[in-house]
DNA sequence: ACCGATTTTGCAAACGATTTCAGAGTTTCA
DNA sequence: TGAAACTCTGAAATCGTTTGCAAAATCGGT
């Protein structure tokens, strides 16, 4: 039913191959011949079969993402880049969600691969030794997460930190907490790193947790942080950090004369918060993005790409951090 | 590089053939050689190409997946369920974003097609034509939008209105507003036709719009309706219902003591929120993984399968409703 | 009008699987 | 022991493309 090349060839009257050429290679053939060839192409409504291409060319034309949970809001932001970069480069998108099991996304890159020019892996749950397994049976690029001699495109969350650091020491804070996410996660690692900065700034920085980095996670935690006797709190991330606000809601504590609160992602939800959630913005998209361009570099062969990215992080400054009320003019 | 089926034919001292008989049909070959087969298939790591398979046989063992705009929260969640139902039935996922736009969608359909054994269409943006010219060039299921003789999985939105309708009724509602979402869309027809019930409960329901179904859509909507002289109302999605709570909140406006507020969908969002917000809950992620069902019924022709699978929704009663002023006890 | 150089085209072999058909082995039973 | 009836296995065709190589067509120059 679905029309092929021997089908224009026919039409056309010329050989499969000048159909091929007329279309892959329009140098090739004469005008004429190309011409007449596009048309009734066109006219037939032919589309190559790209499998059946990948087959010799060893090409696929697609490639593959796999995200830890598709219900938090980071990934799906990162996978509109995806798509939009990679519908630009004429590539088609699979996808799979590993639910934050390292091993079950070793097992998705297994299964991918053959149909996969490459892989792009959101924030990979993968212990050492599956990554080790699993690089070299494709193309990978990294998406927040550092590997050693491997293409990554990470967020400079370190640097969002300092931000979120310069901020409330401005402000005049001088005792501050920080609720760890996921203590094997990279981006934690990330954000403690940037911690370090609250020293240099005359600030003593208490880090809690881990705690389970969500909404239920920062109700949890904005308790244990109160009773450290600090006037700012910041969260491994906005989902956290809108428990924290709700918690405190709660107890009477007022936000953010009381205590100031303090995000990471800038997810939707935190200008919808109330008060509006003071975060640390990331460029999901263009995270997306970029690791595309790197993963079609890769594959195009180009050896002189570049073999990391990093995106600057921004801090958003809104309703929910203020000076601590000792300050308050 | 990669191991094909020659390589393990080979390497067991086979031909060709027993090793795919091996594999795909069991009953087919003589136990001793099937072990043999598949012990040296694992030995090598052996992957079938699942490409070449789908030249000969017609089926891909992928399915695509199109949605109007990953960064609606309402999407992701339905796609998990997709997601996992399909790797259970084996199936790879093509997604793809089209961005609210019904020609976009229309050629990533024909695009996808010889790569997917079907597609599902979730809210599908195609206008009549569109539809017209996309049907018969791949299986298609379709989510939140009835099409005569197509598969359909559709939630019962209408009942799930009559339920809010019911509740603000009983809470002793008597005007009440309805903020309409997207003229065109499916879903606010359904809820409108929902909303007829009103009047067999003694209310008075003005609708008001269409607005953006957004945040954004919720400030602008939210004025006008307390201008109607209203003590409920419901919002298209729970975006514009956050939205109203927020411009609300900024008016002076009590929720729920003097204004109710209900939403649809009940993102994550919906119960964070304060007052946390009364909502109609989708079961997004079944919905996915019914889509997947009739797909998969479908492709493996099954003319037994049903063709329209429809889902309950549930009013979740949160802090934004109750009885309005006048009856408070 | 013819020769050689230069396009332009077609044939056929791949790519990695499945599947039909027929041949080779193995049983069963007279 | 031999024929008939099975059970297993292998050779080869096939799916829809691309591409190396050789044949055919075109062209320029005499």
């Amino acid at each position: 039913m679905p029309v092929t090349i021997q089908d224009v060839a026919r039409e056309a009257g010329v050989s499969v191959s000048t159909v091929s050429r007329a279309l892959a290679s329009p140098e090739m053939v004469r005008e004429a011949t190309r011409l007449h060839v596009v048309e009734t192409a066109n006219r037939l409504g032919y589309r190559p079969n790209r499998a059946a291409r990948g087959l010799i060319t060893g090409k696929t034309g697609n490639l593959g993402v796999i995200v830890p949970d598709l219900s938090n809001p980071f990934f799906p932001a990162v996978l509109k880049g995806v798509q939009s970069q990679a519908r630009g480069a004429d590539y088609a998108v699979f996808l799979a969600d590993c639910d934050e099991n390292g091993a079950e996304e070793a097992a998705l890159v297994q299964a991918m691969a053959k149909q996969v020019d490459g892989v792009i892996l959101c924030s990979s749950r993968m212990s050492p030794s599956q990554l080790e397994r699993t690089i070299g049976t494709t193309s990978l690029v990294f998406i927040n997460r550092s590997v050693r001699d491997q293409p990554v495109v990470v967020m400079d969350v370190a640097g969002g930190m300092r931000q979120a650091v310069d901020h409330l020491a401005a402000l005049g804070h001088r005792r501050i907490a920080y609720l760890q996410g996921p203590r094997a996660s990279w981006s934690n690692q990330q954000r403690r790193r940037g911690l370090r900065h609250a020293g240099r700034r005359g600030m003593a920085a208490a880090e809690l947790g881990p705690f389970a980095p969500t909404f239920e996670g920062g109700l949890h935690a904005a308790d244990l942080a109160l009773a450290e006797g600090i006037t700012a709190i910041v969260a491994y991330n906005d989902l956290m950090a809108l428990g924290v606000l709700a918690r405190l809601a709660d107890r009477g504590v007022k936000v953010p004369a009381e205590v100031s609160v303090l995000g990471f992602d800038d997810i939707p939800m935190a200008s919808m918060a109330t008060p509006s959630l003071t975060t640390v913005a990331m460029q999901n998209g263009k995270a997306g993005r970029a690791a595309v361009d790197l993963l079609v570099n890769l594959i195009s062969g180009a050896a002189a790409g570049e073999l990391r990215r990093e995106l600057e992080c921004q801090l958003i400054v809104r309703a929910s951090t203020a000076p601590p009320a000792h300050v308050r003019h």
